[in-house]
DNA sequence: TGCCGATGAACAAACGATTGCGCTAGCCTA
DNA sequence: TAGGCTAGCGCAATCGTTTGTTCATCGGCA
C-alpha cells in the first residue's frame, strides 16, 4: 500500500497540509527551511507520489482523455491513437482505448462509462451522421473532438480531411486516365466520410461532364471482408468498370485481392484509388494510389483541441480540415509508384 | 455537472446512504416500498451514475487496466490489445494504452504515473529480461502480468509462446529445405524473445549437426529498419547467406525489401522466415513463412490472469506459454502458400 | 399499559488529497 | 508596554461515495 499524505505528517511532526503544500511545491508557501528540507528528505525516501484519484476527485480533473475508434487493429486508428498519445504524454496526460467495432451500441455503452469515470475529454473518431451519442456530448458540455468523421446535427470541434475535396482529386484522377467508367465503393451514407468522398466522386463526374452510371456505386463499408464482396459483385455485371476509386485504403485493398482472383490485371484491366494513404497502401503489390492525409496529426492536433480546452476550461468550435494529396502508385498507373516505394524504403546502410 | 448523491437525497428527502443503496441493489436492504419506487424513478429520470472517481476512492478500485507496449502502430501489439480490450471491457474494465518506443525510460515513467493512477493491474508487452520497472512491479505486490516478452530476474506471471521451440522450428524448416548458411537476424540479447529464438536457431543446427557460422547472426531490433539494414550487412559479405531467420515479421518485411532491392530473388536466392504471424506476413508478396502465434489470445489471456489477480485479491504465478506453428509460405517455399492466402481471403459473394 | 422486536432510514466515519483561513508566537515599533 | 505585523504552521471543510451503526417509530403481544 502506498504512502499517504497522513503518514508522512505522523513521521515528519507537521499536518498533513504541510506535506501537500511541500509537495506541490506551493509557490505562496512560507516555511522554515529546516521544516522544509526535513519534509523533502521524507519525500524523496519513501518516493511519495500523491493518489491520483484522491488527487482526481478533489481537483475534479483525472488527467485520463480517451479515444473511441472502430478498431485499433485497422492500422489507420492506430496511428491515429499515437498521434493523441504522443501529444498527450508530455502534457501529463494517459490515454484510455475504446474500439466499437463500428457499433453504435457500443460507442454509446464506451462513452457511458468514460463519463461516469469522469475523463477529462473524449476524442471520437467514430461517430455517425446522425449520431445520439455524439448529440449526448454535446449537451454534456464536457470537452470532446470528433476526428475524421463529423456529425452534422451541431457544430463539434472537428479534425480531418477535406473529404469531397478528396473524393473529387481521387476520380479527377481516374478520369484524366482516360477511364469513364468509374466504380465507386462507397462508405456508408450514414456516415460523414461515406457521404462527402461519394459527393467528391458525383462531383469529378459532373466537372468533366462524365455520366453517372448509378449501378456502379455500392456500399462496401470499411473493412477489407466488405469491400471485397462487393467487389466481387460490381465486377460480376456484364459490362464491368474499369476503374474504382474506394472509400478508403482497406477497402481498396479487398478490392484488388478480389479483382486479382477474378482475372482482373491491375491497373491494366481495373485501376483502384484507395483514401488514407495507410502504410499497408504503400508495401502492398500493387501499390495503391491513394489520398494521403496526414494520420497522426489528426490525433495530434484533436489532442491539442482537447488538452486547451481543458486548460482553458472553455469550448471550442474549431474545425480543421486538412487538404488531402493524391499519391499516385501502380494500381492505376503501371510503374508510377516504384519512386515511392523505394523512397520509403530506401534505409541507409548505417 | 452531474448529478449526486448529495442532491438525489434533497430531492428525494432521503439520506444520500439510502439513495447509494438503492443505487447498489444492496442486498440487505430494507426499505418501504414506497420509498424505494420513489427513488428509483429519481434515479432512471435523471440519468444517476456514481462518480467513479469518488468510488474508486472509497473502493479502493478503479476499473482501469493498462497495457504498455513499444508501438501500437505495430500490428502485433495493435492485436494484442484488441485481446485485451475484449477480455476486460464485458467485465467492466477501461483499459489504458502506453507507448514506450522500446526505450526504457518511457516505461519507466508510464509505470509511475499508472502506479500513481492506483490502475487496478498492469499488462506490459515491452519488458526487457533486467528490467528494474519490472522488479519494481514485482515489489509493489499489485497485480501485473508480463506478455510476450518476460523478465528472468523473477517469477512473474506470463503469456507468451515458446520461443526457444519456435526458432528451433523455423530454422529446422529451413534446414530441412537444404540451406546451410543459414542467417539469423536477431532481436536484441538483453530481450527474451531475441535471445531465445536464436538460442533455438542454433540448436537447430546442432541438432542437425551444422555448423553455425558466427558471422551469420547480427543483432537486427525489432523495426522493419534495423531489420533491412541488418539485411544489408549480411548480405554484403562474400559468401552470404541462402536463408534468414528473423526474430519477428516486422524484420522479415525489412529484410525481404532490401533483399529484393539488391538483386536476391526469394526465396530462389534467399528464403526468409519470420515470426508471430502479423496480418501482415499473409498479404504481402511473397508471403512470409513464420511462426503462428495467438497474438490476440495472449492479450486476453494476460487480461484474465490480471481480472482473476483482481477479483481473488491475491497475485498468481501462473505462466502461459503457446506452441508455435510453422507456416509455409512463398517466402520459403516456391508457391507454397497460395493455398493460405485464397483460403484469408476468399470472401463470399454474399 | 408497557415492553420488545422489527422495520425503515438517518448518522457519521472513512477513502486521500487540496486550500482558504485562522491561530500562535515572536519581534519591532511607538 | 501595548499594539501590530509577520512568519510558520495547524484546522477543518470539501470532493462524492460506501457501509457499519444507531435511532426512532410502530405494531404486537402479554
Amino acid at each position: 500500500m502506498p504512502v499517504t499524505l497522513k503518514e508522512l505528517a505522523a513521521r515528519a511532526n507537521v499536518h498533513p497540509s504541510t506535506i501537500s503544500r511541500v509537495a506541490n511545491n506551493d509557490p505562496g508557501l512560507r516555511i522554515a527551511s529546516a521544516t522544509r528540507s526535513r519534509i523533502e528528505a521524507l519525500l524523496r525516501e519513501t518516493g511519495y507520489r500523491p493518489n491520483g484519484i484522491a488527487r482526481g476527485l478533489k481537483m475534479r480533473q483525472t488527467n485520463v482523455l480517451a479515444v473511441v475508434i472502430p478498431d485499433v487493429t485497422n492500422p489507420f486508428f492506430a496511428a491515429l491513437f499515437r498521434g493523441v498519445e504522443d501529444a498527450a504524454a508530455p502534457r501529463g496526460f494517459n490515454v484510455l482505448l475504446c474500439n466499437t467495432d463500428g457499433l453504435p451500441e457500443r460507442q454509446r455503452s464506451h462513452l457511458e462509462s468514460l463519463q461516469a469515470r469522469r475523463v477529462d475529454g473524449v476524442i471520437v473518431a467514430s461517430s455517425f451522421l446522425k449520431d445520439p451519442s455524439v448529440r449526448e456530448l454535446r449537451e454534456q458540455k464536457g470537452p470532446y473532438v470528433l476526428v475524421n468523421r463529423f456529425s452534422d446535427e451541431g457544430e463539434d470541434p472537428f479534425v480531418g480531411s477535406d473529404d469531397l475535396l478528396g473524393g473529387q482529386l481521387a476520380t479527377a484522377h481516374l478520369i484524366e486516365l482516360g477511364h469513364t467508367r468509374i466504380g465507386h465503393l462507397a462508405g456508408k451514407s450514414t456516415v460523414s466520410t461515406g457521404m462527402l468522398r461519394r459527393r467528391g466522386y458525383l462531383a469529378a463526374h459532373t466537372a468533366a461532364g462524365l455520366p453517372v452510371d448509378p449501378g456502379l456505386t455500392v456500399e462496401a463499408g470499411y473493412t477489407e471482408e466488405s469491400g471485397a464482396v462487393a467487389t466481387r459483385r460490381l465486377l460480376s455485371v456484364d459490362d464491368p468498370p474499369t476503374a474504382l476509386f474506394a472509400v478508403t485504403d482497406m477497402v481498396a485493398l479487398g478490392a484488388a485481392e478480389v479483382a486479382r482472383q477474378m482475372g482482373f490485371r491491375i491497373p491494366e484491366d481495373l485501376a483502384i484509388v484507395g483514401y488514407n494513404d495507410i502504410p499497408l497502401a504503400s508495401r502492398v503489390s500493387p501499390g495503391i494510389t491513394t489520398m494521403h492525409v496526414p494520420i497522426h496529426e489528426f490525433g495530434s492536433v484533436a489532442a491539442r483541441l482537447l488538452l486547451d480546452q481543458i486548460e482553458n476550461d472553455e469550448p471550442t468550435r474549431r474545425r480543421v480540415r486538412f487538404t488531402p494529396d493524391l499519391i499516385v502508385r501502380e494500381s492505376t498507373v503501371a510503374g508510377a509508384a516504384s519512386s515511392q516505394r523505394s523512397r520509403r524504403l530506401n534505409f541507409s546502410a548505417e
